[in-house]
DNA sequence: CGCTATGAGTGATTTGAATCACATTACATA
DNA sequence: TATGTAATGTGATTCAAATCACTCATAGCG
């Protein structure tokens, strides 16, 4: 399948961007669709390039010493990952995994380094998004030290709402949501306890499964209540 | 106190700069000493100022919603901290607060901003320092997933060695250690949990007290075997 | 020099999540 | 439609760290 220049105009990085650089840089890209589970972006090689994601929902993930998978931040349509080696020339830190069927776009660091360097607001957006990055870890980092695993599980719920649902709204719904599994290594608990803090969670009928690809939120207001420590369950 | 163009010269920040540039950073820097436990950057403000640390040892520091302290990084003399803003214009995310009296430099955000849009090589800098602590909060993070304990403190110790005693040297110290409190917002445990490792650690002495200023490692290979998975203890 | 504050050390007790060991459901596809 | 696999659901048990409630040590300071 072929990159056009169409398609790099929807990621909000190249909207500066003029038809010709769009086109240079549409040569020099690479489509390609994952099946869910693939490895995306291999952990400590030289990657070489950075992953744009246009659909499905990604995963950087990570291992201990002892093989313990650990989940580092999830990758929504629009956003890119593996942009690391842009600043510094060096490995890839993590693995990114696709959490279902993806199509990405793959686009060489030395490309878009080169392009970064002739349009400053481009460098200016990588560097944003780095900045952006570091504060989401930030974020993710705090979560982690909440005793109460209930409320840890409804801040990742509700960091994974839509922004545009979040105000306003007061049900939602999260596409292709992680597994209890997927959720549980970013939280750093177990499967099972997911699995529990879910089945009560429906039992209230605050969330609820539409098949494997739709989560239900149909109270936003407690998910965001109990995040927020607000209101216990 | 006068920032001084040497001093700046001491970070490698600038090593690339002529001495004009020097010395137009240092008229618009300040110099400041705090007392251990000061606060240096304030969460959620517009600081402004990016710290430079010349003396002493700072941990950034974050708050879950429920009060509770989240230990991020520490920095070290020569490393630097609060340049989010230089990439996005946001609020600084976390404190900054010092372990123990320090001397640091603020240089105002938009004079480092200038400087580095005159000089790529400053932009380079401070983009592989942000990839850096990208790096950084990834390990950081892996670390939280270790399921022994001991093997968090050990990683801890590890990472707090100086760099040029972990090859070769079999005994090290580390200046101006944290104390256990701070050790243990690092790694997600109770301060008597992070006491009970070291009392675990000083009896085989693999490590041991040096007054307050200085903890030192008898035993570097033991230290990074545990800290690796390879060693039990 | 004693006072105070902070950090470190320690035992007893509680607790809540991990682990184990399954059962069940849902889904993909042969 | 049957079959295999991945995901979810659930109870019983274990266990290790949090918490609590202290004491002790040390440093800084008036």
């Amino acid at each position: 399948m072929l990159v056009t220049s169409e398609l790099l105009k929807t990621f909000s990085l190249f909207e500066t961007l003029d038809n010709d650089d769009l086109s240079y840089l549409a040569q020099r890209s690479q489509i390609e669709r994952f099946a869910r589970r693939a490895v995306i972006l291999n952990a400590g090689s030289q990657e070489e390039q950075v992953c744009f994601l246009f659909e499905g929902r990604l995963q950087g993930v990570d291992f201990t010493i002892d093989g313990r998978e650990v989940g580092l931040y999830f990758v929504d349509p629009g956003d890119y990952c593996g942009e690391l080696s842009v600043f510094d020339f060096g490995a890839q830190p993590e693995y990114v995994i696709a959490l279902n069927s993806a199509v990405v776009v793959f686009i060489p660091v030395e490309v878009l380094r080169e392009v970064a360097t002739r349009h400053p607001a481009i460098m200016t957006g990588l560097g944003y998004k780095l900045a952006a990055r570091v504060r989401q870890m930030t974020l993710q980092r705090s979560l982690l030290a909440l005793p109460n695993i209930t409320q840890r599980v409804c801040c990742q719920l509700w960091m994974l709402v839509p922004e545009d649902h979040k105000l306003s709204q007061q049900s939602s719904e999260i596409k292709n949501p992680p597994t209890h599994m997927e959720i549980a290594i970013m939280l750093n608990v177990s499967r099972e306890t997911v699995t529990r803090v879910f089945q009560h969670l429906q039992k209230q009928h605050i969330v609820s499964r539409d098949g494997t690809a739709k989560l239900l939120i149909n109270d936003l207001q407690t998910i965001k209540g109990v995040a927020e420590g607000n209101q216990q369950l």
